[in-house]
DNA sequence: TCAGATACGGATAAATTTTTCCCCTGTTGT
DNA sequence: ACAACAGGGGAAAAATTTATCCGTATCTGA
């Protein structure tokens, strides 16, 4: 694994909570498995922009964190499904509010990001 | 400025305030603004960890993004000051949220990163 | 028998972010 | 005269995260 080179802050709340929630799909993962969808070929479906590497390393992580939990069926073809665990469960209020404040702002946001980006490929 | 060559996705609340708020410092950044730490080299000693260009950079961020307005004061030695606009100032529940998340689970949250880390350098 | 679905993971490359290093302006204090 | 502080910013290196490419398995349906 990558071995850190540069110190790690953990002070404060808002630090510990951008450990375990930083990574570009962590937050949707932790919806989308919220919402329903538990097996990993789902995940990628619901997230087709994100490699399927990434995912699963992700994925790994969260359940490390001990926010999702994975059950293996030692079934043939193989299947795995996840879910959230009581402490993950307590991060999905937090995540609504991110996501409301994005939707109440959304058309603001999106300009202002499209502004400052100038010609970004887009989705 | 760097030109990004993978996709940006803008369809949900979570991605755009994720556009937003990603970036390692600028929570903090915006948290300590609200407390009322509002000159660059106030800034810089509340956050001694980051490179002094790095939140040059993200105050410029969240400056186009329209979170938090700059004030140049004509002055000499140079006199500068930041403040959240009221855009900015309706994040500042939501980034409660998360530090309040943070706090209540700091014990737990300190281990599991700890343990899933080995001997990370830290602070 | 071959294609496709399910799932996992190593090695390496590319993308992106952050740090480091050096340089600029002008004033104040020693 | 010189260091320190106030505020900046470019260029390149280092750190970190993601993506791409490959290879592992077993079973099902055409």
């Amino acid at each position: 694994m990558y071995e850190r080179k540069i110190p790690l802050s953990l002070n404060c709340g808002l630090d510990l909570i951008g450990e375990v929630l930083y990574g570009k799909w962590k937050i949707r993962l932790l919806w989308f498995i919220n919402e329903g969808y538990k097996r990993p070929s789902e995940l990628q479906r619901k997230i087709p922009n994100a490699s399927r590497r990434v995912l699963n390393m992700q994925l790994k992580e969260l359940e490390e964190h001990e926010l999702i939990a994975k059950k293996i069926y030692p079934v043939v073809p193989p299947k795995v499904e996840y879910s959230l665990t009581e402490f993950g469960e307590t991060l999905i209020p937090v995540i609504s509010v991110l996501g409301q404040w994005g939707d109440e702002h959304q058309e603001r946001l999106r300009h202002l990001i499209l502004k400052r980006l100038g010609n970004p490929p887009i989705e």
